[in-house]
RNA sequence: GGGCGCAUAGCUCAGCUGGUAGAGCAUCUGCCUUACAAGCAGGAGGUCAUAGGUUCGAGCCCUAUUGCGCCCACCA
């Protein structure tokens, strides 16, 4: 050695001599008995406990259950160490695990696992959430089942039956998510209709009514006539249906004139309180400010002017209809028209019309059009496809409804929440996403937050009976604070899911108390989520933050998109396509779940989920299971005595590239390019660390006297050890089953030191000439395999070089064994070359393979004109650019060398191809 | 109506601040070489949707076009 530092080689054993890590030996054996692959085979010669074969199927479990019990998911609450910290988001507590949970658990995983071993005081902090409406509706599904209402069981009686429920259920998926290997610290995990999440809520809101940010109003909602309660906007999605447009006429009074509106709802016409035109519509402009007559109600309505009217659309003319529709809802205010309802609460027919009374809407609809058939005013039907808002959770047909509700004041509370973002104090990764936060928060609307249902947070207003007052406290108020009366009674409605969720960020770490663990994680540092729940809850938990604690909740938010079917489609229970994660990782492993979503894949774009993934995998922890074999079966006196360690240009050239791995991997996961991170680990693995250092490492460890066997182990021992810590956080469990194996002082790979750059790693000449030689091998495999000769065939390698000559000599039992050889010489000169030689050519270096009677020199003469042809064509590329005056003066003047450089070892090759056709001719 | 995105090998997708187009699967040829046939070695396969522009240089930046997708919105 050269006087290099060799602590880098010292793993921080803490013991000179190293003893491996005493195997628990472990009778057990599966339940389905040992197989003929399964078996547990202990490797007699190097005691190392890896199987044959890569079968997970035992070990994960193990494994984590291993990591849970040491508590090494905890943050170590270091006070020297930077904190960071991931919210999870809480899926519902009834909840399974699907594909969506397992691409967000794995990549939230991935990043808290990496600033874990990076020594950041971590927490990842997990949860669930009551999902009211949904978890109230399979309540009320299972109470029907028995016969039974949820008003026949009562407020009390039903909330203890949603207790047991949450109970019975609420393990299952967070069961589910640590065999996905997720590392968060259980202990920590919220419920948000705990305690202290409800004292959250609780204190949120009243400050939002004190501050007059929550008001309670009539207003026009979305109502769910299945789940019998409103729902807010973020809640309704459209979709297209066909259905009629209905076209009927108006008589206007006075006149022989009719007016015909279309509509798509003829059933509401019984609320009708007006007929709109546009104002500048010139067919009806004289008629504004006249009246008709309303059908089957025989009477009269104004005809007003509204600019919302499409003069386009239909016939110019709309019904309006103030209590079932929002625009018709909004024309009503513009021109104080009377509201007349039209159904009760359970949307049957009020009695307007006795002879509709108690009729669903769509009888309704049909007997009011057959009147109007009767009455003629009917002029046509036309067929019309149209949106229509949908609940998100039950698929029904919205209502839009005129109801008192509570409602969240949003234009105030959006300023701060958009200039966050502008000043980058919250960063979206990918950012074309803040385009879309933006779009949301500068039109939104007020938020409508009260339910009418029982399971969730109950809203803390309480009505004075004796003078109507609102009392809004944290707890039941003794008495009303304007009258003093003790007559109070609460509100009967829950708050929105999302109003609980909204808090998440600080509301699981205590807030409103000033907790330790509100002090040290918050604000937190990365909020990972899909970018179909922006509205739903990013957006609000940034309201609610800046609001709350006059800081962003988290730094950055990391979006992905959604996994979608083979075939593109979303997964969804109605088309049956949904891929059960815990079903593959049964069948495959957790590891190649995880792989499989995280490769080849950017943030925030939808992914396919292509089973064929999961076998290239599997391929893949295959692969690296059984290098880890090779190198426990060649380490077997392994010590840690570094002082006679002497690295040969191999290893300096494997120790280099490593070390460029790991800085560039740093890189790349601190930018939250986790695809491009793992497929350069893999590639790292496979197709340097692999097919070249161990093949090449082979010679030295099978020669027991070598002097320089000790130093492979070495190597072997540190380049795999530190690959498994680039790729831990994404596969966690393989990874830890062999880095136990391995040598070092850690109890666990996940709290081992995570791999950094270090500039004595850095051998730029010796990685250049390695490099050198793999082309030469490649060469001589290439020529061989166009040749079609037999790998038992040896032949002998004539190396022509002056620059290699040393760098050769000590790689000569690697040339050998790679190159199918069976005697290596050394000259500066092309003398005596045979006559049926082969050549390959490298910058610096040639070489020579003698056939016998292989060779056929016509054969000989085309491949070497091919050969020439194709470094002809790389070699034009250079001189096109070196000849370019704009070239030489405006690019970077490395770019200009490096061209330059190029341009000479083309020249060699091509003069060293024509020497050999030369000869042969 | 407004906004956003995508188009790269047969398939599914990567491609960071512009500098010789990559992976997995599939395919072709040869290998059971004592870690690995879930493997090894060697190949073939791309006018980076189209047309312009900026630049010494464009898959990448700009403009337009075509095709597909998503989100938002009150067209009855």
């Amino acid at each position: 050695m050269d006087g290099l530092d060799l602590a880098f080689l010292n793993f921080g054993l803490k013991t000179p001599n190293l003893v491996r890590p005493k195997k628990e030996k472990k009778e057990k054996k599966t339940k389905s008995g040992p197989s003929k692959k399964g078996e547990r085979n202990m490797c007699e010669n190097c005691k190392h406990s890896l199987e044959e074969k890569y079968e997970p199927k035992g070990f994960e479990e193990e494994i984590y259950k291993n990591w849970e019990k040491n508590g090494y998911f905890k943050p170590s609450m270091d006070k020297t160490k930077e904190p960071y910290c991931i919210m999870m988001p809480p899926p519902n507590v009834t909840g399974k695990l699907h594909m969506g949970h397992a691409l967000d658990g794995t990549l939230q995983d991935i990043l808290i696992r990496y600033k874990r071993m990076q020594g950041y005081n971590t927490l990842w902090l997990p949860g669930t959430d009551h999902s009211a409406i949904s978890t109230e509706v399979k309540i009320v599904d299972k109470l029907k089942e028995e016969g039974v209402t949820k008003w026949d069981l009562g407020r009390e009686k039903f909330l203890d039956r949603a207790w047991e429920w949450t109970k019975e259920y609420g393990g299952t998926i967070v069961n589910q998510q640590k065999r996905l290997g997720c590392s968060a610290d259980w202990t920590r995990s919220r419920f948000t209709m705990d305690e202290g999440l409800s004292k959250a809520v609780l204190t949120v809101f009243k400050k939002l009514y004190d501050k007059g940010l929550i008001y309670k109003g009539k207003r026009m909602i979305n109502w769910c006539p299945c789940c019998n309660t409103s729902i807010s906007d973020a809640e309704v999605e459209y979709e297209e249906e066909p259905t009629h447009l209905w076209h009927i006429k108006y008589k206007v009074v006075g006149e022989d004139r009719y007016l015909t509106v279309a509509t798509t709802r003829p059933e509401t016409m019984l609320g009708d309180t007006a007929v709109a035109v546009h104002p500048d519509d010139e067919r009806y402009k004289d008629l504004v400010g006249k009246k008709c007559i309303l059908p089957i109600m025989n009477k009269e309505i104004p005809i007003i002017a509204d600019e919302f009217v499409e003069t386009e659309f239909g016939t110019g003319c709309v019904k309006i209809t103030p209590a079932h529709d929002p625009n018709d809802y909004q024309a009503g205010l513009n021109h104080n028209l009377e509201i007349i309802e039209v159904f009760d609460e359970n949307f049957k027919m009020n009695d307007l019309v006795p002879e509709y009374k108690g009729l669903d809407m769509y009888t309704a609809r049909e007997k009011i059009v057959d009147k109007l058939k009767e009455l003629g005013n009917l002029v046509k039907i036309e067929d019309y496809t149209h949106n229509v808002g949908k609940h998100d959770r039950c698929r029904s047909t919205i209502e839009p409804k005129i109801s008192d509700q509570w409602f969240v004041a949003m234009k105030e509370l959006a300023k701060p929440a958009i200039e966050a973002v502008k000043k980058g104090d919250t960063k979206f990764v990918p950012q074309k996403f803040e385009k879309t936060y933006f779009n949301w928060l500068n039109n939104i609307q007020d938020w409508c937050i009260s339910r009418q249902i029982w399971w969730g947070h109950q809203i803390p207003a309480y009505y004075c009976g004796e003078c109507g007052a609102i009392n809004v406290e944290i707890g039941k108020p003794e008495k009303c604070k304007k009258c003093g009366s003790t007559n109070l009674t609460q509100d009967q409605d829950t708050l929105d899911t999302w109003f609980s969720s909204a808090l998440w960020p600080f509301s699981t770490l205590g807030w409103p108390e000033e907790t330790e663990d509100f002090k040290t994680f918050y604000p937190t540092s990365t909020l990972v989520t899909g970018y179909d729940i922006i509205f739903f809850w990013v957006v609000r938990m940034m309201f609610s933050a800046l609001e709350q604690t006059g800081e962003v909740p988290f730094k950055d938010v990391f979006i992905h998109g959604i996994v979608r079917d083979s075939q593109g489609r979303k997964m969804s229970k109605s088309l049956g396509n949904g891929i059960d994660p815990l079903e593959i990782i049964e069948k495959y492993s957790a590891d190649a779940l995880r792989f499989s979503l995280v490769s080849g894949t950017s943030s925030g774009n939808d992914m396919r989920f292509m089973p064929e993934k999961l076998d290239a995998a599997s391929n893949f922890a295959n692969k690296v299971w059984n290098a880890a074999k090779f190198v426990l079966m060649n380490l077997e006196d392994y010590d840690n005595d570094i002082s006679n360690i002497n690295l040969m240009v191999e290893d300096k050239w494997i120790l280099s590239k490593l070390n460029t791995l790991i800085s560039e991997i740093k890189v790349n996961m601190d930018n939250y390019d986790l695809g491009v991170a793992l497929d350069k680990i893999y590639t790292f693995i496979w197709n340097e660390f692999c097919d070249w250092y161990i093949e090449i490492v082979k010679p030295r460890l099978y020669n027991k006297e070598g002097k320089t066997r000790k130093t492979a182990e070495y190597v072997l021992n540190k380049v795999l050890s530190d690959s498994l810590k680039l790729l831990h956080p994404f596969m966690p469990f393989v990874t830890e089953k062999i880095y136990k194996e391995l040598y070092n002082n850690d109890e666990s790979i996940m709290i081992s030191k995570y791999p950094e750059y270090n500039k004595n790693l850095e051998f730029k000449d010796e990685e250049a000439k390695v490099e050198v030689l793999k082309e030469i091998i490649t060469g001589i495999r290439n020529v061989r395999a166009t040749m079609n000769v037999h790998p038992s065939k040896k032949s002998k390698l004539i190396f022509v070089t002056k620059d290699y000559e040393k760098v050769i000599k000590e790689s000569k039992e690697f040339l050998k064994k790679l190159g199918f050889s069976d005697e290596i010489i050394i000259q500066e000169t092309k003398q005596n070359i045979p006559q049926n030689a082969i050549n390959v050519v490298a910058k610096g270096l040639e070489v020579f393979m003698p056939f016998e009677d292989l060779v056929d020199i016509k054969e000989e003469i085309e491949r070497l004109e091919k050969e020439k042809q194709k470094v002809i064509i790389e070699k034009e590329k250079t001189d096109k650019m070196l000849s370019n005056p704009g070239f030489i003066a405006k690019a970077p003047a490395s770019k200009v060398e490096e061209e330059k450089a190029k341009q000479v070892k083309f020249n060699e090759m091509i003069e060293s191809i024509d020497e050999r056709l030369a000869k042969l001719r």
